[in-house]
DNA sequence: CAGCATCCGCTTTGATACTG
DNA sequence: CAGTATCAAAGCGGATGCTG
């Protein structure tokens, strides 16, 4: 990238990570950890093969990505954060909560990996009964599968996921995160698509966590 | 923008912000408030004019920006942000936040206009007296001036400037920074050219609000 | 197949000239 | 002053080819 020569902060942040294509490299190495080319790729789809290993070695050489061979099992080349592209975790955060309104309204045609939702879901949404045991539910869309964690008062999605979920929610990615981001109730939310199947109290343990009036 | 075409929020935010420029217009707005095309291009320098308006386009029709007619006394056009521009305030801190070890180490041969140091000064310095009386520091680098008044904790860059600073910090752009916010000491920021004149506790005032070590 | 590099048509950007 | 028009250069997207 042309560097915007201005002596601001903000301006030279966005010499780094200002092209396109580069946050959302940095959105799946945040998401995925430590990954492969290929991995890469295949969260990112759209991007062009040629522009994938340009940033890659940009991000190298300004010090936001590691580039290690791998260990015998895996035997090839995985690219990781340093710390200093680490760093760029809350700055995800506010992205993603400043799109939460464009999620709930559009989406048609997008392409979808379940993956992307974990950010939104573990900063967007809260767990409402933070005193009862933890619950399990998972998302699913199609092929792409995600659980999210209500437990302790907050929502997470870990990377290993439960045998057994205890609420299972089906449907359009756009269904799905109109019901839970979107204020949607089950009832209007089942009449355009959605499929529920569990526990009905662990639907209502994850609700968005600011004031956010349904619609 | 071409769309990422990806249903995940920091793709969509990215949809609409992450044109190149488009941040830095909305931080002129963040910072001056309603302003005319002209003074909007005295603050990007670097920019072609046909993008100014280009952009300036597509943000009013995003909904992030106004187009007003000012009344007479101005005679001219406005633009400033709508309340979901405002929103990109907390964004607009986190890449402030980011930036700021590349100002302490970079910066030579940039434009500089001292009202981009507002947003770093607000946000990643601290008052460290919060119970005595208010004090005003006044930066001038040049031709560009701002001031920082220290009160209750935290540091402030009022629109109107105070009559008689308590102290003033005069210098090139590189050396003020480093002396407010690389841990440079004032005889190390004297040897480099920094000016201090007035009490000589205002700039004990102000130091970084994190724990930055000194180098 | 993973991990790129090359080529080419298209779009975006940058610099400058121009207009109401 | 407040933009619009023009055009060359750079960047991007998609296809394809190469190498271990």
């Amino acid at each position: 990238m042309r560097s915007y020569n201005q002596y601001c902060a903000m301006a030279k942040t966005l010499d780094v990570i200002g092209d396109r294509w580069t946050l959302l490299i940095v959105r799946e190495l945040l998401l995925r950890g430590p990954s492969r080319y290929t991995d890469l790729r295949d969260g990112l789809p759209g991007i062009a093969t040629n522009l994938l290993g340009d940033r890659l070695r940009e991000l190298e050489q300004r010090g936001l990505v590691n580039r290690t061979a791998a260990p015998p099992p895996v035997a090839s080349t995985l690219y990781s954060l340093t710390s200093r592209g680490e760093e760029l975790r809350p700055l995800m955060i506010e992205l993603v909560r400043w799109g939460r309104p464009m999620m709930v309204e559009q989406g048609d045609g997008d392409d979808f990996r379940a993956h992307w939702l974990s950010p939104a879901a573990e900063a967007l949404l809260a767990d409402v009964a933070p005193d009862e045991p933890p619950v399990t539910l998972e998302l699913r869309a199609g092929e792409q599968t995600l659980q999210l964690q209500a437990a302790a008062g907050v929502v997470r999605t870990p990377a290993e996921p439960a045998e057994h979920p205890d609420a299972v929610l089906s449907g359009s990615p756009q269904v799905i995160v109109r019901a839970l981001f979107g204020g949607l109730d089950l009832a209007k939310a089942r009449a355009e698509g959605l499929d529920f199947d569990g526990d009905p109290g662990v639907l209502e343990r994850v609700r968005p966590a600011d004031g956010f009036s349904p619609g």
